[in-house]
DNA sequence: GTCTTTCCTGATCGAATGTTCAGGAAAACA
DNA sequence: TGTTTTCCTGAACATTCGATCAGGAAAGAC
């Protein structure tokens, strides 16, 4: 039993890993099972008999992304429990530009899927995304009854932390090109830029 | 020659924006020609009668866009002439998040583009992205050698000021499925955020 | 009127798409 | 060992893809 399923796993993960790749770069109707299945070195139908369908290989992909960043977001909530909001939100905006720098693909796939109404967005929203945005824009907005955070759309405050951290990842390529410059920006200066956005001081030692 | 050009201009026209909208929600790859000429009500023929391929489709749809927007910012900029650096980067800031807040498609067509390295890619950045993103970065860098705009990567500061206004709008389905509010945040709120990002001092009158 | 250029359609091409299915190989169970 | 379940392949399905081409319709030139 052992190594059949770890022999599964490992097919099907390296799946999970291509389709990743090819559904961020190229979005869901332009990346082609037979294209993931090259990438894997696998036969093209093996890619359907472990997904019944392409649309439920992309939920696999999504499934597989967002159950390892949750459990890293609440990670980072429990060793930030005892700290003030902002601070607690900085953890978890710490953790985001952590994750957009080590997987750009999240903020891809996001963007891709979030700017049309599909079933698909539908899906991703109500499964993953809601959970996870609505508890953190009612963090913002705490912080803003309390005055340590900026005024404003807490909605509006709360995509820009994404949009930042995101981006200067995701168009790395633009960016490679544009500059030559060939390693991103140090999560650290996106995280100075996420808390000067959010007007949150500093802390004194 | 006055109907026929017309009758044909409308035609063209009318292909590049339909496409447009095709490329911004599916990305090259995921668009089709037949779907486009679908959209516009014209034989798919017709669309590689007037382009001769699907990938000078999409170039020509970039050229409509980016001809009118390097207008309305040479505009931008001409008119405020005689304000300081600040407020002059201020001034196209708050023309692209209205660009953004017009015509979604545009932040759409190129975070599509900019996350992997294609030819496509290549000649975006050479034709439009070049001249427009030097200018301006350079002129972050000499408001910070003036000390009138926050310090930092000016290349992350000035992605930054994309990614937020472009995101707020460009993934407006998605957050208008999160919280259901109809109307995205108004562009001032946008620009607002933007000036304290780049910590600059609203001027006293 | 005729002639010529431009605009547009329909049919068709080979290649690629997602999906289905029969059957073989491999592993786990007995 | 033999049996059963799981994993995987190759061939085939109908559909759709971008692209080509012959020819008709429309419009301007003469």
């Amino acid at each position: 039993m052992k190594a059949r399923t770890r022999a599964a796993g490992t097919a099907r993960s390296r799946i999970i890993r291509a389709a990743r790749a090819r559904f961020a770069s190229v979005g869901f109707e332009g990346a082609s099972t037979r294209q993931i299945a090259e990438d894997v070195g696998v036969a093209q139908s093996l890619l359907l008999y472990h997904f019944a369908s392409k649309e439920s290989l992309w939920k696999a992909v999504m499934d597989d992304l967002f159950v390892s960043a949750r459990a890293r977001l609440d990670e980072a909530e429990r060793a930030s429990r005892d700290a003030t909001i902002p601070e607690r939100l900085m953890a978890v905006a710490r953790l985001i530009v952590q994750l957009a720098a080590e997987q750009p693909d999240i903020h891809r796939l996001m963007t891709i899927e979030g700017r049309s109404e599909s079933g698909r967005l539908r899906w991703l929203v109500e499964r993953h995304l809601r959970p996870i945005h609505e508890k953190y824009i009612a963090w913002i907005r705490r912080g803003q009854r309390a005055r340590l955070i900026r005024s404003g759309d807490p909605v509006l405050l709360y995509y820009s932390i994404l949009a930042i951290a995101g981006t200067t990842y995701s168009l790395a390529p633009e960016i490679k090109l544009l500059t030559g410059t060939t390693s991103p920006p140090a999560p650290a200066a996106v995280e100075a830029l996420i808390r000067s956005l959010l007007q949150i001081e500093t802390e004194a030692p």
